[in-house]
This record gives C-alpha cells, sequence and structure tokens, in this order.
DNA sequence: GTCTATAGGCCGATAGAC
DNA sequence: GTCTATCGGCCTATAGAC
C-alpha cells in the first residue's frame, strides 16, 4: 500500500484487491477497512455503501479488461496476426500483473448482469469490427465469431484455471510460468493452424 | 420437482439446483426450502448444517463433471481424434442439461481447495494418461499439456461466458444453438489444425 | 475527517410442541 | 418427521463525540 494515497484512494486500492480475490458477498467491509488501513466507518463515510464501492470497483477493472480488448480488434492498421500477437501480448501481462481478474470478471458477469448490459449494448456491430473483416478476407467461408471465441478462450480460460489451482502445488510457479511463456509464443501460431485447416463448415 | 421423492432427496435436488446458479454465499436456506417445498428446519435436520448440503452437492457434481473426463481420457482404445470427438460431444451434452454446471465448477475451485486438492492428489501423472501418450506419438516435439489446456479451454470456457451473457439478448437461443453445433463439430478439427501446423517450440 | 458505540436486519441453527 | 418460535451471531450502516 502506497503512503501517499489519502483515504478515499486507500480505501478503493484496497477494495479493489480483495474484491478481486473474494468476490462481493465474501468480503467484509472489515476486511477492505483492514487492509486499507482506516476504520470500517470510513467506507461508508467516503462510499455511502459497500455495494456503491464495489460498483466504483468494478467499472475500473471492466475499463482495465476491455481498455485493453477493443482499441486492438478495431484498428485497421493492424493486419490480423499482429492483432492476435499484440492481443495475446497485452492480456498476458495484464493476467500476469493481476491474476484473479478474469476470474473475478467472470464472476461478475453472470452476478450482476445491469452493469454489464450497458456496455455490451454499446459496443458496434461484430460485422464492423476490424478484426471480424480481416478474418473473412483470409478466408470467406469460416465463421469470425467462432475464431474470436477460440482466440478468447486458449487465451483467457488457462488463466482462469491456473490461478484456481495455484494453490494445489501441482505444478510450481517455474512450471507454470514456462507453460504460459510457450502459450503467449504459441496461441498466433495455433490459431493459423485452425485457420488454414478449415473447409467451408 | 418429481413427486416420489422422499424429503431428504427433494432437499438435494433443489440445493443442486440453486447452490450452481448462484453459489454458496448467495443461496439461502429459504430459498432451498421454498424450491424444495419443505420448511426450513428441515434442511437442518437432514443435513445438520447449510454448508454440510453443499459439501453433498458439490462432490456430485465432480462426479458428474469428473466422470464425463477421465474415462475418456484415459482409454488407450479409442484412437485421439476420437477420444476428441467424444469428449467434446459429452461435455456438450453435459453443459445442455446444466447450464451453470462448468461455471460453478469453476468458481468452487477457487472457494473450495480443500475439497477439490484431495481429487488432484489422487490423479495419476500426467504422461501415464493415454491421450498424453497419443499426443506425443503424432508429434514428439510438441507439449501435450498445452494441448490438453486448449481442448479444454475451447470446448468449457465458451459455455461459461455463453451461459453468463445469455440474460443479455445479444444473441437470441437459436442462434447461441447454431453457434455451439457448429463448434461441436469443428473442435477436432480445429484441433487437428493446430496440430499439424506446430513446429518444435 | 475520523473515531466509538450501537442500532437494526438478516440468516443459520435449534428447542420444543405436535 | 415436520412445524413454529426464537436465539444468537454477524455484518452493514449510522449517530454522535472528538
Amino acid at each position: 500500500m502506497a503512503y501517499d494515497l489519502n483515504t478515499e484512494e486507500k480505501i478503493k486500492v484496497a477494495a479493489a484487491k480483495i474484491f478481486e480475490e473474494k468476490g462481493f458477498e465474501r468480503t467484509k467491509n472489515k476486511d477492505i477497512a483492514d487492509a486499507a488501513g482506516i476504520n470500517p466507518a470510513l467506507l461508508n463515510y467516503y462510499f455511502r455503501s459497500k455495494e456503491k464501492l464495489f460498483d466504483a470497483v468494478l467499472m475500473d477493472k471492466i475499463q482495465t479488461f476491455s481498455g485493453v480488448l477493443f482499441p486492438i480488434l478495431n484498428d485497421p492498421n493492424v493486419a490480423l496476426f499482429d492483432k492476435i500477437d499484440i492481443l495475446v501480448d497485452k492480456y498476458f501481462k495484464l493476467f500476469k500483473e493481476n491474476p484473479h481478474l478474469a476470474f473475478f470478471l467472470m464472476n461478475e458477469l453472470q452476478n450482476n448482469k445491469a452493469n454489464f448490459t450497458r456496455i455490451i449494448k454499446n459496443l458496434p456491430p461484430l460485422e464492423d469490427i476490424s478484426i471480424v473483416k480481416q478474418f473473412k478476407e483470409i478466408n470467406p467461408a469460416i465463421n469470425s465469431l467462432q475464431f474470436m471465441i477460440n482466440v478468447m478462450s486458449i487465451t483467457i480460460f488457462p488463466f482462469i484455471v491456473a490461478n484456481a489451482i495455484s494453490a494445489y502445488e501441482v505444478f510450481d510457479n517455474n512450471e507454470i510460468d514456462t507453460i504460459f511463456e510457450e502459450r503467449r509464443k504459441m496461441i498466433p501460431i495455433w490459431i493459423r493452424g485452425m485457420l488454414q485447416n478449415n473447409p467451408v463448415k
């Protein structure tokens, strides 16, 4: 915890960490207060309620996640496999710094539909997004959406599982790093492989 | 709710459904009692505590999930791509019947480490599992674990997300069915494509 | 702004009647 | 076995002193 934060910022930083690890219900105001080194009553003083604090934190996290995603996917000046390369690279950095982020957002996507609905409804239609057009150029017969699903799946899902099982000591940290480092390099190649081998459905 | 169940079974069936949808904390004893059509006190009479009821339900669900997985992956009489084909097919059926199952288990993998540790520690070593050997036969240079991760990722992750976003009405149910039906057919082909295109790391 | 004290609600568990 | 009534703990929120 940095010492130059004001009380409001301390609360938000601590809350972000603990909500991400434990979710809304299992996080108690006292947990946040202890982590922030403040009195629990201050949480209500600054944020009115636990729920409003949570919403503020959630919005930040959604922004962090999608701020990585959309600018890359929708930049027509970046070629398809460069896009995938950059996307994978950025998500690997993001999840390394925020190991619970993917899991947390997955959870909230399920629990907290109101907050996500607004965001999803504001996205441009799929067929207008640059990467979707690029998939179609390479192979007009394929379903671009399926490839987007595949890229996201093989990028994000392993982080969710790896983080969940990290406490089980099936692999040590070095092994996990090696596995992910290899994935970072291979995912664009795997996607290429999927595309080449793809007949009309 | 079937009418020929005894009270204990009614409670467990109702609990399985609601715990799967909402998780442990957000599920109240009263929710289960209402769904089962019984008095909330009976939950404690039969299962002693909410937590013990949850554990009983969780064990069943882990059994359902892994009961699909391991017999297929470890059967040396089934060829590699037949394995993948069967695996994908079975999981698609399972998740269609239990839309929240993958999400629920993902969650508990994170929250409920004690219950999973025992199970994971009892698995055979990776290199002894039939499908891992078969990956190595096809291409000795590849890392089989990575392909297992890829198969599980592109199979399971889309169900987690699709279910979570189903309330958002981005796609209607027919579209979602079509997308998943295509995935069911394509996943083995995609995996083949990944393998062919894979140099030594 | 920050603290202590406590109100007030919710919920799991149990006692005890039937 | 099943019900009603209630206890007791936990936790969020707030009143009020400093």
